[in-house]
DNA sequence: TTGTGTGCAAAATCTTTGCACTTCG
DNA sequence: CGAAGTGCAAAGATTTTGCACACAA
């Protein structure tokens, strides 16, 4: 996971203002064991900016994603769900129960997708893998969940 | 890819009425060499029952996904595009370009879940695999897409 | 000081729901 | 004929945009 000073530092350095709310929108992100949508990041981030906006949340994890620091949840529910991601990788690995969202490193896709780009003729350039199941508590039955 | 006799069959098995719009709805599905958000859909589906509404649209995709005769694509711009679905595959491989969606079959995975599973605990139960890219076609520079 | 960033409110989308009418079986 | 299905219009939900003000740098 990248620490919070990491990411303000990347952002200032690309001319990006540290303001208030990103801040707190980012602190809300890393302290997210799982995932959540752009309300439930702002009702965190209001811990840390009581005054922050909806919409400023909205643009502060577009511009995150943009960065590689948030990665996008795509569920049943919608698209719109963000995590925080981990140095480069975008696999999740999702507890369908309690949400908690995980990145798993090395996809072992890499044989895989030569042999299928060598059927299909096409070439290709990204992928996107999410793996849902139960982590180990929600294995053994607590309770609560999404 | 399934017949259109095929769903319809299926959808009159499990007690659901056949009508023109649902028809329709499946027709354009299975036309669709690529995927479609619900607008898309009812514009080609018009050609078969011009009168079908939106609403009936997203219901059908609905009912079509239940069963397994339709998929839906994640993009970045939505989680309410859909494609055909084959025989009980769900792993489509996508070009950026044109937006043509083929799925494809047996992704490998097994070892690298069980793997995973070992690793970090979690028993996993469902995966999505979404591949982007660039088909043949579109290698060579034609225009268009999406 | 200056222009990026913010929050509000409004607009634009997108999706679902309520309900009377239609139509399949 | 009767219930499932439909389409319309309206409601809801979600996301984006316009704009005056605030505040990092």
């Amino acid at each position: 996971m990248y620490a919070e000073g990491h990411i303000i530092h990347a952002l200032a350095q690309a001319g990006f203002r540290i303001t208030q709310p990103r801040r707190a929108v980012i602190r809300a992100l890393l302290e997210d064991e799982g995932y959540s949508n752009p309300a439930e990041v702002r009702q965190r981030a209001r811990r840390y900016c009581p005054t922050v906006g909806l919409v400023t949340v909205y643009r502060t994890l577009d511009l995150l994603s943009e960065f590689g620091f948030a990665r996008r949840i795509h569920t049943e529910e919608g698209c719109h769900s963000y995590a925080a991601a981990n140095h480069g990788h975008r696999h999740s690995l999702i507890c369908r129960r309690c949400g908690t969202a995980i990145e798993f490193e090395g996809c072992d896709l890499a044989a895989f997708l030569a042999r299928l780009s060598r059927q299909t003729g096409y070439v290709i350039e990204d992928h996107l893998l999410e793996l849902v199941g139960l982590c180990t508590p929600c294995q053994m039955g607590a309770v609560g969940g999404r």
